[in-house]
DNA sequence: CGCGTCATTGATGTGCATCAAGTGGTGTGG
DNA sequence: CCACACCACTTGATGCACATCAATGACGCG
């Protein structure tokens, strides 16, 4: 939500996002090549987004928790272009995209919020990008396991504790890995005292050392 | 540029756009960290934007050419994320991105063209994390090569001809492979008599091979 | 012409994929 | 309530694609 709004303009955003969906965990909110109508904003729940060629093979490209905008892969061809998928359970805030784009014309704070969300998304997949193009398996899977705890965190949950909603094969697509070295990784840190992982209870031990990983990519730097 | 728009519309946009701005080839248009002020939309020339990582290792995020958009990652912060570099002399018109939102506001088609071209974005990076996640080095290059001719080709270019603006490791790094990688790739498909490479000058002989690279990932495919 | 940059090619190494076997947790139906 | 099946996960053995290291060659520019 953008700020600094008066009252009678958010009760017109609030219109906007009158209408609910409830999405049943393994159930679609949208795939690839269903007609573009709206945004959806997820209010509870967690949810995959994926990409495939036609061969089959698919690719994660990200996954949404709470607050985040779903979507926006539409508006350029007026056609989805990849599956949005709920990982548990989900419930969504449907809002059309004529009725955005009619009410940011009118309230600056909401066109420049929608300007701000897009923008976000294509630096977040500069950094998918990065990740994809240039790290090993264990700066991917630290990365990784770091912004989500950062993403969890700012949502009110623990810095340290978290719960994987999706499976080994779900982040090895999303991390350019197969299942196997997710696994094998996830041994090492644990290993390593990193984390403690119990099937998809992950407790991390030393926040820092994951952060080494990240940044002093200490091998194969140049 | 958005399409039906009357006279008075367009002489509005028109001044927008009005500023330009000429790069000489190894200069940066902006830099990470740089505040962000316009969208720059590209006349002439070749640019890549690359972000880094602290410990200096760097990722080719896109190779843009006339008519494309560069500079959409600022809104978000208010910086820029990545760097925007010219690998030939360039020219580009530069749009302030305040007076883009206020224009967009009273014109509709300006708008949504806007948001489309954001959405473009987002959508175009969904495919270079497939490329990144999912293919081996010579459908990498063979995706690569047919992106370049068929916007080329889209400018009035020949469809099987290029001259690639950028070096072996440009291209690698925006692969996710090492510039002897490239090179080696390059070999390969002149040997299978697929391409003819001379220095930077490639021309196509087989689209269809190359096709039939992207799609039927052959081996590694599950 | 000589130097620096970019590209090619070969020899070797390694990180991750692949293949395969086995474990544990969960849900279901007899 | 237990037996069974199924799925996600773990772990080991092996192979391969690409990285790394190194030497040489080809432009292009001052």
């Amino acid at each position: 939500m953008p700020m600094g709004l008066d009252q009678a303009e958010l009760q017109r955003i609030d219109d906007v996002v009158a209408q609910r969906k409830k999405i049943a965990k393994g159930d679609t909110l949208f795939r690839n090549g269903d007609k573009f109508n709206a945004l959806y904003a997820i209010r509870t729940g967690f949810f995959k987004t994926c990409v495939s060629s036609e061969d089959g093979r698919d690719q994660v490209t990200g996954f949404q928790m709470a607050g985040e905008i779903m979507g926006l892969d539409g508006i350029v061809s007026d056609h989805h272009t990849c599956d949005a998928i709920a990982l548990e359970d989900a419930e969504v805030c449907v809002m059309p995209f004529d009725r955005i784009e009619e009410l940011s014309r009118e309230i600056n704070a909401l066109q420049h919020h929608v300007h701000k969300i897009m923008s976000r998304e294509i630096v977040r997949e500069h950094g998918v990008m990065l990740l994809l193009g240039s790290m090993r398996a264990e700066e991917r899977l630290a990365a990784f396991l770091l912004n989500l705890v950062q993403r969890l965190h700012a949502r009110g949950f623990s810095q340290s504790e978290l719960v994987l909603r999706m499976t080994r094969e779900e982040i090895g697509s999303y991390l350019g890995l197969k299942l196997e070295t997710v696994s094998r990784t996830f041994s090492k840190f644990v290993e390593d005292g990193i984390v403690e992982v119990k099937q998809r209870h992950v407790r991390i031990l030393n926040t820092d050392a994951l952060k080494t990983l990240v940044n002093n990519q200490n091998c194969q730097a140049h």
